[in-house]
DNA sequence: CGGTTTTGACCCGCGC
DNA sequence: GCGCGGGTCAAAACCG
């Protein structure tokens, strides 16, 4: 099932937060850097037929991109901001459509600012590629599978699962990416109600000291249920970066008396 | 024994 | 209307 063993503290560190955070549309505190925009779209036929309704994320790690992971990540949190890409996760690609089905992807503009940019917000359908020899990546949620099916434009096939959390809708597709095995599509379809059961993944405190413009890189502490409600609760790229921003006021202002 | 996985059947939307 | 493909259901098997 969910990495375990061998890889599996990789696959966790590198993979396991993004989608249930993402799926969350809340899981980065900013868009990625333009610099760090390889292409619109998906490189993949798989992936682009993915692609067709909803934020696509396409995830690298480490030595392709010449990155190291950093220290914290086995302990728990990795952050996916631009000075995150030394942590060993690299955002290549993200795009999505409009609301005529178009894809208005023209960079990160198109998700920031509170749509300012001409896209819509970030869907509740989302979709990640990642690199890596597990299946199922550990996001932190429990998932019950529900189904497998062979699908045409893939050798490989799908699996479907849904979040086993009483209420919670919540449901994952995953498949090996047809055109290159290493890689794993998880697409998410919905947004959790209710917190993850490994918290710590996925929505880590600010640092202490830290500031909304130098978020560290990795932590590896749990987090409140404040934190955790500002960041699930954030409707958008601009909505995440002010539940980032609140969560850092927040614990500078309450440094002294936090306990993480 | 309860939760999860497996797997064939069924349902539904879409294109022709 | 029909066939196809994708998504879901549900019963049985499996597992801790």
């Amino acid at each position: 099932m969910a990495a375990s063993l061998g890889l599996a503290h990789d696959a966790s560190c590198y993979a396991a937060y993004p989608p249930a955070a993402a799926a969350a549309s809340s899981y980065f505190p900013s868009p990625p850097p333009p610099g760090d925009l390889v292409a619109e779209f998906p490189p993949t036929a798989a992936a682009t037929a993915m692609a067709d309704d909803y934020y696509y994320y396409y995830f690298q790690f480490g030595e392709e991109m010449g990155g190291a992971r950093a220290p914290g990540c086995g302990g728990g949190y990795c952050s996916p901001p631009a000075p995150a890409f030394d942590n060993g996760m690299s955002l290549l690609s993200y795009g999505g459509v409009d609301g005529d089905g178009r894809r208005p992807m023209s960079g990160p503009a198109a998700g920031t600012g509170g749509n300012g940019g001409g896209g819509r917000p970030p869907a509740s359908r989302i979709g990640f590629r990642t690199r890596s020899e597990v299946d199922v990546l550990d996001d932190g949620f429990k998932w019950r599978k529900y189904g497998k099916k062979a699908v045409k434009s893939s050798p490989n096939p799908r699996n479907y699962y849904r979040c086993s959390s009483e209420g919670c809708g919540v449901k994952k597709r995953v498949e090996r990416d047809s055109d290159d095995p290493r890689y794993v599509i998880t697409t998410y379809d919905g947004v959790h109600n209710h917190a993850a059961p490994g918290a710590a993944y996925l929505c880590p405190p600010p640092p202490r000291g830290a500031t909304a413009t130098a978020a560290a890189p990795c932590f590896s502490s749990p987090c409140s249920g404040s934190a955790s409600a500002a960041l699930v609760a954030a409707p958008s790229w601009s909505g995440a970066f002010d539940a980032w921003e609140a969560q850092l006021a927040a614990a500078a202002a309450h440094s002294s008396e936090s306990s993480y």
